[in-house]
DNA sequence: AGTCAAACCTGGGCGC
DNA sequence: TGCGCCCAGGTTTGAC
């Protein structure tokens, strides 16, 4: 579910709550999410019981608790996963497969219907052992991610746009809904191959990315069926979308019937007239 | 280089 | 009501 927008909402609203705050204890009802050390409660529960929250941040679609001992817990909610800083005495739902137990009668739990999610406990200047995080791209919403580099990646590539945007060595933090929504803004065809874009169509696909996942911040991220932030909020972004998930709805622009087809491997919503290839 | 299917899971929606 | 099938905000792996 979550993509680049939900998880800085899940960072935003998470972060004052944590930052200065102890671990006092940990319980694990799931350990296989755990994955380095893999499997490994116990090593994780020796290493940052009594430890302190001295910063959160976020890396394309992962979360890093940065602790005061040295170790950074590395979390990546794949498709279902949430993180929710709940009262301690509130009742534990089902899926909850971890919980932190905070020195404010908080805690931080870990909640996944559908299993995938990541859990890394590597040390501070090793962040390197988790390949995922280690091959990210640039931030999409950083001054890194200029227009020049866009045009310098992209060419001479014949991978199609819509796998170009979902690919997180190209840029980091995109999935399938901004992806489409970026394409359908930016008038590019999902299958177009990225090299053989023109001059004006690189500088909109450069504008639309960072336009798409800008609003989809400011809308506090895309609550379609399970995100929702730390606090148990939804986003309101869904409200906004032009093309993901509207399959023979009419083209905002054009009035013609949006298609879909497979792309990636992935659901891929666009508009005929005004995507063409 | 790039594309594809399968794998990891649970649950919701649909047709029959 | 129930069963079986398809689908879902992600990523990795191994085969062409």
């Amino acid at each position: 579910m979550p993509e680049l927008p939900e998880v800085e909402t899940v960072l935003r609203s998470l972060k004052p709550k944590l930052l200065g705050k102890k671990i006092v204890e940990i319980t694990v009802n799931l350990p296989k999410l755990i994955k380095i050390p893999p499997g490994d409660e116990t090593t994780l529960r020796k290493n940052i019981t009594g430890s302190k929250f001295v910063d959160v941040k976020r890396r394309g679609k992962y979360l890093l608790f940065y602790l005061d001992n040295g170790w950074v817990l590395v979390i990546h909610l794949r498709m279902t996963g949430r993180l929710l800083y709940l009262k301690n005495n509130q009742p534990v739902e089902k899926h909850t497969h971890l919980i932190f137990d905070l020195n404010d009668e908080y805690q931080l739990r870990f909640h996944d219907v559908r299993q995938f999610g990541l859990i890394y406990l590597v040390p501070q200047d090793s962040l390197d052992l988790i390949s995922g995080l280690k091959n990210l791209g640039p931030e999409p919403l950083s001054s890194d991610f200029t227009l020049g580099y866009l045009q310098n990646t992209l060419e001479g590539k014949r991978k199609k746009a819509k796998t170009f945007l979902l690919d997180q060595r190209e840029i980091a933090g995109i999935g399938n809904i901004y992806a489409d929504e970026i394409l359908f803004r930016a008038g590019i065809h999902p299958e177009k191959p990225v090299g053989e874009l023109s001059t004006g169509e690189i500088e909109a696909f450069w504008q639309a990315i960072k336009e798409k996942l800008s609003q989809g911040i400011k809308y506090r991220g895309t609550s379609i069926k399970d995100y929702v932030d730390g606090d148990g909020r939804s986003g309101s972004f869904q409200e906004h979308l032009k093309v993901y998930g509207k399959a023979g709805e009419y083209c905002p622009n054009c009035g013609c019937a949006i298609e879909k087809i497979i792309v990636a491997g992935r659901s891929t919503c666009f508009c005929p007239h005004c995507q063409r290839k």
